[in-house]
DNA sequence: ATTCTGACA
DNA sequence: TGTCAGTA
């Protein structure tokens, strides 16, 4: 399929599509025109990128990730570098400070909703 | 009609 | 991220 109809699929836009591509997340194939070609794959990975986007990833991160995120099983070893598990391992602390702090401000929100209605 | 690259009131 | 331009 073209950008086009993953841009539907995924619900992201093609200016980010390609954004993500010149970012190093996807690498499609191109035909002879020079048009992006992208398999079946591609609407799972970009909502895995969109995924980590939201939860906060920066694109460096995910570039680096997201290869050892998919891949089949056997190949996680391949990528198992001491460096990999200490860049994943402060991800995920990252990742729990991140959902504290938004874990405190829902409460905070929640008591002001409350707070509002009960008025 | 659709996509591509580069650029920014 | 959107959008406009000038192409293929």
């Amino acid at each position: 399929m073209r950008i086009g109809e993953l841009a539907e699929r995924t619900g992201i836009s093609r200016r980010l599509l390609r954004y993500y591509e010149e970012q190093g997340l996807i690498t499609p194939e191109r035909c002879a025109n020079g048009y992006r070609v992208y398999s079946e794959e591609f609407v799972d990975r970009v909502t895995q990128i969109r995924g980590l986007l939201d939860a906060g990833l920066p694109t460096r991160i995910i570039r680096q990730v997201l290869p050892c995120l998919n891949r089949p099983r056997d190949i996680h070893f391949t990528d198992a570098t001491p460096e990999m598990l200490a860049l994943l391992e402060r991800e995920r602390d990252a990742m729990s400070r991140r959902i504290e702090v938004l874990a405190r401000n829902r409460e905070a929100i929640g008591a002001y909703l409350v707070a509002v209605r009960d008025r």
